[in-house]
DNA sequence: TAATTAAACTAACAACTGTTAGTTTGGTAG
DNA sequence: CTACCAAACTAACAGTTGTTAGTTTAATTA
């Protein structure tokens, strides 16, 4: 279906902008004028602007939230799974800055999916804590303040969406690995 | 002058509803309802809109700068620095996070200040880079990828403003000190 | 008491917002 | 050749936006 498509193509420039400017400040107006067409020209592919932020977020937390459940039931040390987790947030970064901009920025603008959000999210941060605390459990991990650990860990990855654009010559997969690096052994000697 | 404490009244109002929603999206009128008056006596007190992200931004912004200028040419250790930088950003979120928030997602609204902000931040980056080649140089920290070493923990630092409110019962002492420890030491046994 | 003044008010503006309705265009399939 | 249809268009809407102008209120000062 070609109508698929032309969605898509206004969907991607919506995001690229909401990067740029938050969705609030993004108009039909802009999006139209990037596409070099007019606003009510975009609603013959969109039912709203709204329906533009839920297609570019929803999706994105669906797949964070499923990936996230494999990687938890997986037979894996926890040092293993960690290191996924890692992996998992730089290929889909790496794969869509600017969706991710908008996961992290625009969230508390969806409607009718935000507690639905909210329970994704939710959710992720309960098995990636879970993780953390398995860890330290098995002693894989060193005895410390969980929830900062979390924060941190998770503060870094979320904020992936800002830097990777700006260091394009870095593969995900050195990228992958050298956050690892960071994350795990800190920067002392 | 008591027009400068009721001018601050609207600025901290407005600097918790850039929080909840983003600059964009909260109105005059939504100000002026949650200090219980009209949109147009707010005119009484400041001079626009776009004044008051100026007001909340340039004022931390300057401050980060000023504090990362003394610490770098402080007579420390390059980790007595890095551990003076995380108590900088917790003490300040820990006393303004309705403010880092709109520093963190606002700042792109700037309008005449814009590029004075991005000087601002370019400059405290790169004392921060500087502090960590530096106690790189002296084998204080490993060598490794000093930009995503500076990545992971100028994340985290800056997503303070997320984290702290959600801990109020955590003192911000207590909680420079476990930060330094993840961030430097990571969580490996 | 009279004058001053900080700080609120009402009324209005021009521009902009998301969205709808109905119409035109140009290429493709029967 | 005709019928169809995706995808653009123009025109308009009702509501919201930041902001200005001029006015009222209530407390303080001279």
């Amino acid at each position: 279906m070609k109508i698929e498509s032309r969605k898509q193509e206004i969907i991607t420039t919506a995001a690229k902008l909401f990067k740029e400017k938050g969705y609030s400040a993004v108009t039909m107006r802009d999006i139209a004028k990037v596409m070099g067409i007019k606003a009510a020209s975009l609603y013959n592919h969109i039912t709203s602007k709204q329906d533009i932020l839920k297609d570019i977020i929803i999706s994105l937390a669906e797949t964070f939230t499923d990936k996230m459940a494999a990687i938890r039931n997986a037979e894996l040390s926890n040092v293993e799974k960690l290191k996924q987790i890692i992996q998992l947030h730089v290929d889909i970064t790496a794969g869509n800055t600017f969706g991710m901009a908008a996961l992290n920025n625009d969230w508390m603008h969806l409607e009718d999916e935000l507690n639905y959000y909210l329970e994704l999210r939710s959710n992720y941060e309960k098995n990636f804590r879970a993780i953390i605390e398995e860890g330290i459990a098995s002693e894989e991990f060193s005895q410390g303040n969980v929830e900062v650990m979390l924060f941190s860990m998770l503060s870094t990855l979320r904020s992936l969406y800002i830097w990777i654009p700006k260091k394009e010559d870095v593969s995900p997969q050195q990228l992958s690995k050298d956050l690892a690096s960071v994350l795990i052994n800190g920067i002392n000697i």
